[in-house]
RNA sequence: GGCCCGUUGGUCAAGCGGUUAAGACACCGCCCUUUCACGGCGGUAUCACGAGUUCGAUUCUCGUACGGGUCACCA
């Protein structure tokens, strides 16, 4: 018994480990929890791993906490806590407990940040130093960094700190206490029970049991400043919020040895575990070697989800496209139920893949067509204005400034095509649309209109000569029609088809040309629709302005 | 290097000893059509490799290869 040393260690907890047992009871439901570090900018894995954890609440019905992990004080970010909450909130992804604000918390299991919990890890950390099985260890980070250097030279088989390699493990208790008073500095390590050659076998909700080695190494459960590893902050915070099922990424398989040995050493239960694959990303190397590596911060603009409010996809396109990469049984639910929220999905996590899907972007795209094709025509709208306002400045200006127009332009794109998938397209799609002296003529002629170049002008001259603002579509193509007989070219595809040779081209073709002239591309919505909004006017500009320039080329 | 995890078409994947090896995205073709689309139909293409178990392996076992993760007072 060390009761000495761990009343030098921690004069001031007077609280047990039976108190805190007392002060969070245990739930009648399951709990999970979102754990991110407030490092700044949520990447778009925490978004997939909350929109895990929120479903997995609700499908279980039990709660989701948003605890803060923030013990690394040098990775702290002003404004991280709010950033987390504000983006996960636009994105539908909201807790039962947790964090509110920088710096406010909600609900009994409580604190939610782990650097307001400091007294609860130290009461743990000072029970096991009663117990022997956490020391004082005085070591420097110079004296660690040697004794790296030492067992790589002698090649030692598990390198760290543990056993014979653990200086301050023997220490006694009369020098422990002669280092404290000279004031030296220590962290906090286990005094391992593992066995070297043992094993241990661990259940994963995803992957099965998981047999490996049992810890050895004397792992730090406190730091230097007095705020506890991950490892310890895991198996305390865990256990105390009553957590029942702990997901998070699959990087942390390889410390699952040490997660269990101190949930057993502290004597708790340890919770059920899902390891999930990260999103990758697919990289080809300089020789050329196809690999997928995980998102990362640095490389991929994609990995923040800023990204996606920025680009304008819907919130609900990227939370949908996360539940397909998740689970296969996403898509079908989907299917059944097109309007029923994201997070009353029943996941099953069992059946998440393990393999670590790429992050496929034409995917994404086709899900954000969908969702976007089934909205209506003033929901798009209202979503464009919104975001235009939010980041794209001119075009949110035009807009405003033309509110009825851009109205009565969004069916054009938007009614039974599936064109747009995400805002920052519109302005970017349709410049003759939106944009003040469009010019179609800038650029090569299209293939269409290069071949036909003899014809253009004079079919062009003919179609501004018979257009009338009231034709209605049938009225307009039948116009259009007329002129491509006149100068032969098929009236219908079938006909064209079965003899081209007997015509200097289509009515597609002649389409084309008027296309080209009012909109400077070959794939528009419909052509009639787009002349009426546009105007008389500006068609006649775009049209004659067009004809000069084939006479020109020609 | 040690220890873990993984490998079904270009991508996401279903599959749990016997299947014509689903489906979605992408791509291509055809049809529909008064243009552009939408829609419909169809197509190309996959079980990493080698042993073993078995009447029979994509499915089970063991190797090999390849990919990923991890070996901090970071999480």
């Amino acid at each position: 018994m060390s009761t000495r040393i761990a009343n030098l260690l921690f004069p001031d907890v007077t609280a047990t480990p039976d108190d805190l047992e007392a002060r969070y009871p245990a739930r009648a439901t399951t709990a999970v929890r979102f754990a991110p570090s407030p490092t700044g900018f949520m990447h778009i894995g925490g978004l997939y791993m909350s929109l895990i954890d929120r479903i997995f609440a609700r499908s279980t019905g039990g709660v989701v906490c948003l605890r803060i992990e923030d013990t690394d004080q040098k990775r702290q970010l002003d404004g991280g806590v709010s950033e987390i909450i504000d983006t996960l909130r636009r994105f539908g992804v909201t807790f039962d407990e947790g964090a509110a604000s920088e710096t406010e918390d909600y609900g009994d299991y409580g604190p939610y940040r782990q650097s307001l919990r400091r007294e609860l890890y130290r009461v743990y950390a000072k029970s096991l130093v009663e117990r022997d099985l956490a020391y004082p260890c005085f070591c420097t980070e110079e004296e660690l960094a040697a004794l790296r250097a030492r067992q790589s030279d002698e090649n030692a088989v598990i390198p760290g700190y543990y056993g014979k390699w653990a200086r301050c493990r023997g220490l006694t208790d009369d020098e422990i206490a002669a280092k404290l008073a000279a004031g030296e500095e220590y962290v906090t390590r286990l005094r391992s029970p593992g066995v070297d050659g043992k094993t241990v076998d661990i259940e994963d909700g995803i992957r099965g049991v998981i047999t490996m080695p049992e810890n050895v190494l004397d792992v730090v459960i406190i730091k230097k400043d007095g705020l506890p590893t991950y490892h310890f902050a895991h198996a305390v915070d865990d256990h105390l919020m009553r957590t029942t099922d702990v997901t998070r990424a699959d990087e942390w398989i390889a410390s699952l040895p040490i997660h269990v040995q101190l949930f057993d050493v502290l004597g708790f239960t340890a919770p059920r575990y899902y390891h999930l694959s990260p999103i990758m990303k697919q990289e080809v190397n300089e020789s050329g070697t196809v690999t997928r590596r995980k998102i990362s911060k640095r490389k991929d603009p994609e990995a923040r989800v800023g990204y996606y409010l920025e680009a304008g996809y819907p919130v609900a396109a990227v939370t949908d496209y996360l539940l397909t990469v998740c689970s296969a049984e996403f898509e079908p639910w989907r299917a059944e139920n097109p309007t029923a929220d994201v997070t009353s999905f029943p996941l099953d996590l069992a059946k998440t893949g393990v393999a670590g899907a790429l992050f496929d972007f034409d995917k994404l795209a086709n899900v954000s067509k969908k969702l976007i094709a089934a909205m209506t025509d003033d929901e798009v709208c209202a979503a464009v204005t919104q975001w235009a306002r939010d980041y794209d400045a001119s075009f949110a200006a035009y807009i405003a400034a033309h509110a009825d127009y851009f109205r009565a332009s969004v069916p054009i794109w938007h009614a039974n095509r599936m064109d747009v998938s995400r805002w920052e397209e519109v302005p970017a799609n349709y410049p003759y649309l939106y944009g003040d002296d469009f010019d179609a003529t800038v650029g090569d002629a299209p293939a269409t209109v290069a071949a036909h170049l003899a014809d253009v002008p004079q079919i062009l001259r003919e179609y501004q000569a018979g257009y009338s603002p009231d034709d209605d579509a049938d009225a307009w193509f039948a116009k259009v029609r007329a002129i491509a007989e006149t100068h032969n070219y098929a009236v219908s595809m079938g006909k064209y088809k079965k003899h081209p040779e007997d015509y200097a081209g289509s009515v597609a073709d002649v389409s084309a040309f008027i296309r080209v002239a009012l909109t400077g591309r070959l794939n528009t919505p419909d052509l009639c629709a787009i002349a009426r909004l546009l105007g008389a006017g500006e068609c006649a500009r775009r049209v004659a302005g067009y004809v000069e320039y084939a006479e020109n080329l020609a």
